[in-house]
DNA sequence: TCGCAAGGACTACAGGCGTAATCACAAGTA
DNA sequence: TACTTGTGATTACGCCTGTAGTCCTTGCGA
């Protein structure tokens, strides 16, 4: 085990990155620092937004303290405050938790039966499972 | 526009469940039909809600015809109207498509990286995979 | 030096969500 | 019959979200 056994979350709800946040996040954490009209640059056409928007977003991301901002002149460049597998990390458990009762092997399940995993799916999971077992 | 034009796929955007509506549907799985003032018995305490707190989300339900409302004299006897299996797999999927680019075998891998996996879910995943690729 | 454009800060505003209180009414109950 | 009580319907209300617009300042180019 790396740093500590961190079993139950007792931490207060870091405010919740809600889906348009985590979109920027996702662009950050692709590649950052970046500028607001560089983020703007990688996700308005696709999200279909306005730079305004993408400034809304970073300043109440920067708010719950998801990313931070380095002054550079009159300007920001973002970064991610949190790691991308700590985000997943959460999101994930909560999903297992509500609709698993905390039990992953519960989700792969239904993932098997929902006939919702590939082939491939399978293979990587067989080999995960060796690569555990080793 | 005519009614027999409106296509038949009403792919009408599902309107999404929030979480407070869904213990409410997490009680009607479990059970039903049941009254407001039963639902109330099983989730009221655990959530500390009132009464009023459950009629609202019944209602909001409703509108959103996840539920269904059988009439009974002055009340109504509330049913689920989709199934829950549909749900999780929703859930499910959306994670899966967010964080993991839909692949679900990288959740797996994510889930096993993150050491989120019991001796047991792993016991169980392998005799899933066993029954698979019989 | 001076106006402009780029940038963040502040403001906006509708719709969803969490959480109820209040209203109106009918079925019991005394 | 008059009162109580259980019920859905309606209304409330503040916070969060999505999606901007506007304001104010300042570095920079002419």
């Amino acid at each position: 085990m790396a740093e500590g056994e961190s079993n139950t979350s007792d931490r207060i709800s870091p405010d919740r990155i809600s889906e348009a946040e985590h979109a920027v996040m996702e662009a950050l954490w692709e590649h950052s620092p970046m500028t607001a009209a560089e983020v703007c640059d990688r996700v308005c056409e696709a999200r279909g937004w306005s730079l305004a928007t993408v400034k809304t977003l970073l300043s109440r991301l920067v708010a719950k303290q998801a990313i931070a901002a380095r002054a550079d002149g009159r300007r920001f460049h973002y970064s991610p405050a949190m790691a991308r597998v700590d985000y997943v990390d959460g999101e994930s458990r909560r999903l297992v938790d509500r609709l698993f009762g905390g039990r992953p092997a519960s989700l792969f399940a239904h993932l098997a039966e929902q006939e919702a995993l590939s082939e491939s799916d399978i293979s990587e999971i067989e080999a995960l499972l060796k690569e555990i077992r080793s």
